[in-house]
DNA sequence: CGACACATTGAAGAGCCTCAAAAAGGGTGG
DNA sequence: CCACCCTTTTTGAGGCTCTTCAATGTGTCG
């Protein structure tokens, strides 16, 4: 007997609310109208205005700004059980672009159904919305590890809040977690130069505390990464008023 | 005769969205409980849960998120008609502290205010939260201006985009607005030097784009600086799906 | 007048970037 | 199965941006 596959959104946000028979039904059909994007692709570009948002079920994603120099600016990955322009869809047209990094496969869910379905489920929409909210703090997060971390500890930093992230939704530990990206992606997160990216990655693996190879991070001293990161993972954490 | 007053976040919504009478009350009884803040003063600290959010009617506040080491990062500013503390409110505690820059008058909005208000006029509760998502793409902005910026545009930029956010509610224009922050604002904002940041003023002084001397910046070209920015207001203009 | 916060300037050095080139996969077609 | 291309990673050298440290100037307030 195969057991019902459970999404990654779910997952994330089971670890956070114990959401009810309805409510989890709800959520699963949120992921109804399933669709697929060929890495390098543009999902959404910069201007458009959006119809829908996306629940990313497998593959990486990133969000990000062109500059008019042509540099850019990623301001964000999704990860599988990520919400994708879910501002956008409820607000404004999409300022910014989405490239899958990988094939991905994301349910596409309509202004109409997400309404619904906060309509009729209340702590369903607390709990997407509680989901928003951490991704917006990891935005700021990341804005001060730019405007205030040296190159290394931003990494480390970047690392750690990555595996996190995917430890939530089962695909990581503290050990490690697989990871498609390139150097460039990394350059383009964190403000740093692709070359300079590559010095970083070597001085941290030398000094014994991380290895990102092949497809793979590989976290040999996770108390030591934490500790030059200034990482505290309070703002991913967060429990706060769901529990009600 | 004296007019009714009119608040500066009614002045800022009401540049997006036409409010009618009845959304207009329930905005101004949102201002009803009045509160005063001290400069200096932190008005919530990081890590604090907070229990109201407040709409800024006179005054700076910074909200910023500081480092183990002692630096700081401000992320945002709030200028009069901005909301703060919105998201906190919501749905966590908060993740900043923020600071009053000069004497402040805010109203305090109880959570049960604002759903009832909500609940009552739901354009006005779009209204209110396309500011919210301004101001998150603000915050976006900024985070791209860290990263891929040298200090010389993002300076030109954060003024720029000063500069509009003020005139939306009246207190500056194409030539200039009042300005009460210090050097050491700049710096912890731009993730520069105060050091450095005395000589980026200076350097724009010398070209005859900017002077911020005694409170007050003075765009001495503004179509220069927007070309030296690479600023493009569209992140700030958008209407959207207001005018339904 | 002295105390304090803020602004300004100089000098020296660190961190990161750019340019340049080579090595190491990974896939494709012959 | 190999030759080839293209992407990604790696390394070196030199230079520019921004930082740090230190000192002086300026304005305000008690």
């Amino acid at each position: 007997m195969k057991p019902v596959e459970t999404s990654p959104l779910t997952r994330k946000l089971s670890a956070f609310v114990a959401l009810s028979e309805i409510e989890l039904g709800a959520l699963e059909r949120l992921h109804q109208r399933r669709r697929s994007f060929a890495a390098g692709s543009d999902m959404v570009h910069q201007g458009q205005s959006a119809q829908a948002a996306y629940i990313l079920s497998a593959g990486w994603v990133c969000s990000y700004k062109l500059q008019p120099d042509g540099t850019r600016q990623i301001v964000d990955f999704q990860v599988p059980g990520d919400f994708l322009g879910l501002r956008s869809v409820l607000l404004r047209t999409s300022d910014h672009s989405f490239e899958p990094i990988v094939d991905v496969q994301a349910a596409e869910v309509l202004t109409s159904d997400l309404l619904e379905a906060f309509a009729q489920t209340p702590r369903l929409a607390t709990a997407i919305l509680w989901a928003a909210s951490r991704d917006e703090a990891m935005v700021v997060e990341h804005l001060v590890g730019i405007g205030r971390r040296d190159a290394v500890a931003r990494m480390a930093h970047f690392l750690l809040e990555l595996g996190a992230r995917l430890a939530l939704v089962g695909m990581g530990s503290k050990e490690g977690f697989g990871c498609p990206l390139t150097q460039y992606h990394l350059a383009d997160a964190l403000g740093l130069s692709a070359v300079h990216v590559n010095r970083v990655l070597r001085q941290l693996r030398e000094q014994g505390l991380v290895t990102f190879r092949d497809g793979h991070v590989t976290l040999h001293d996770y108390a030591g990464l934490v500790a030059l990161a200034d990482f505290d993972p309070a703002y991913l954490d967060q429990t706060g008023p769901l529990l009600t």
